[in-house]
DNA sequence: AATTGCGCCAACCGCTACTAG
DNA sequence: GCTAGTAGCGGTTGGCGCAAT
């Protein structure tokens, strides 16, 4: 047996709104507030709506300062950042981009973001390509120079360990944080996240980054998590996570060679050599004893996509 | 001029988390 | 501790407008 609906869907308004209604809704929302109750708004204003239409429609479009398109290159860099570290927690992203709703966001980067990502990554794995220099092309490419998915068949190169890499908590090496509900619950320490204990207003977030964020600072070995947004967990669950972000960022990211500076540690001399598929991988390094580090393929798609994006070379200080 | 395909975005849906009784 | 109601989130869908054919 189901919940009660929140509304009698057959009785109520759906689809795009009127300006009356908008006018409606803004008016009261702005004069007496929500009240604190979704559900019991629209029949106070006279408007047949659903109250979570209500709610969307004044959190997305309605609500003062809200800024809609027109995305900066700046925003881009935090969008893009916060993706690689935490997945599609558009919530939070939002969090860090005033004036932006998680659904616009959403949108941007479904919509652009991506394509911006993948068709560059793809010109630029070409490029290299034909040059000779890069990673031995494997895959088709149609009459218009556009690769296909390389080395399908398990013969792309990836960096991805498999199956999931044990993530183990920093200062507890032997506890796999994964079954530790509090470190789950520390991905949602961020103002605005629904499981923070902190509602200290003035507790800003960490991540609102010199941009672009430098992703492997937000660790610290001796203390453990630097960022309680990005703890082990959320690597780990944001590159393998439950929204299939690993095959996503995999697919954005395997066109792009590029390593980092100083990480030669992650991938080992030249890389390793996968048993199962004969890539190059980092497959066998010490999951382990690299705990707190920040998982190699992100970092690698960092740095790519930061060149891939902005044309700026990263370099991400790593000691 | 008509049709088709595609991109964009607002809105919806279904689920989980939270909270009050 | 349990239950029901609500809020919030992320994924998905549908419709509109524009470009290509």
């Amino acid at each position: 047996m189901g919940r009660a609906p929140c509304c009698d869907k057959a009785n109520v308004k759906r689809g795009p709104w009127a300006p009356e209604e908008d006018a409606k809704l803004k008016a009261y929302i702005e004069q007496h507030g929500t009240g604190g109750n979704w559900i019991a708004l629209p029949p106070k204003i006279g408007l047949n709506r659903c109250g979570k239409s209500c709610r969307l429609r004044w959190l997305n479009y309605l609500r003062p300062n809200i800024k809609h398109g027109g995305f900066s290159e700046e925003e881009d860099h935090i969008i893009c950042s916060l993706y690689i570290s935490i997945g599609s927690r558009w919530s939070i992203i939002a969090a860090q981009l005033p004036g932006r709703t998680d659904n616009d966001i959403k949108n941007y980067w479904n919509t652009r973001l991506k394509k911006k990502l993948l068709g560059k990554q793809r010109k630029d794995h070409q490029k290299q390509a034909r040059r000779g220099g890069g990673p031995k092309q494997e895959g088709k490419s149609d009459e218009s120079g556009n690769l296909g998915v390389i080395g399908e068949g398990g013969s792309r190169s990836t960096y991805w360990p498999e199956p999931a890499m044990p993530v183990y908590s920093t200062s507890r090496p032997d506890h796999h944080v994964h079954d530790d509900p509090a470190s789950t619950n520390r991905l949602l320490l961020m103002p605005g996240g629904r499981s923070s204990n902190d509602s200290n207003p003035s507790h800003q977030s960490p991540f609102i980054p010199p941009s672009p964020v430098p992703l492997p600072q937000l660790y610290d070995d001796s203390a453990g998590l630097m960022n309680p947004l990005v703890s082990n967990t959320s690597i780990s669950e944001a590159l393998q996570g439950p929204h299939r972000f690993a095959d996503e960022i995999d697919e954005i990211f395997h066109f792009n060679p590029v390593k980092l500076e100083g990480l030669d540690c992650f991938y080992g001399a030249g890389g390793i050599v996968d048993e199962h598929h004969g890539n190059t991988t980092s497959e066998s390094m010490n999951w382990s004893a690299v705990g707190p580090l920040i998982h190699p393929n992100a970092v690698t798609s960092y740095q790519g996509m930061q060149q891939c994006l902005f044309e700026e070379p990263v370099h991400l200080g790593m000691q």
